[in-house]
DNA sequence: CAACTGACGATAG
DNA sequence: CCTATCGCCAGTT
């Protein structure tokens, strides 16, 4: 097992199908390290272009878009709606629909 | 090498 | 429901 959570997240965040968001625990917990949220934040922020991935669709635990108003915010929103993703009445996404699972 | 930084998460009050 | 605080950890400064 040489694989960094790193590199194993970047795997991870790029199979989140489309049509679907994902946590930052979530991506944590999956590569290996279910206290690595944070270094899902430096991923997207320091490879998302870089590696193209969906940062997009890696939303908070709430559901909700962690960018704020004015930085990304509305950006996030408008590319998840376009993937079909429907926004809640407090900009909540319902996780019974949109979350990913990746068993299935 | 110490301090800082985050698009977080869980917990306590 | 809300704010406050702590824990986590890799990458930067």
């Amino acid at each position: 097992m040489v694989s960094s959570f790193s590199k194993r997240a970047i795997e991870i965040i790029k199979r989140v199908p489309f049509g679907k968001v994902a946590t930052y625990g979530q991506i944590a917990t999956y590569s290996g390290n279910s206290r690595g949220a944070r270094q899902v934040v430096r991923l997207l922020n320091s490879s998302s272009e870089k590696e193209d991935l969906p940062w997009f669709r890696i939303v908070n635990s709430k559901g909700n878009i962690s960018l704020k108003h004015g930085n990304g915010y509305e950006l996030q929103k408008s590319l998840l709606e376009k993937e079909g993703i429907e926004f809640g009445k407090n900009d909540k996404i319902d996780f019974d629909i949109y979350l990913w699972k990746p068993l299935g």
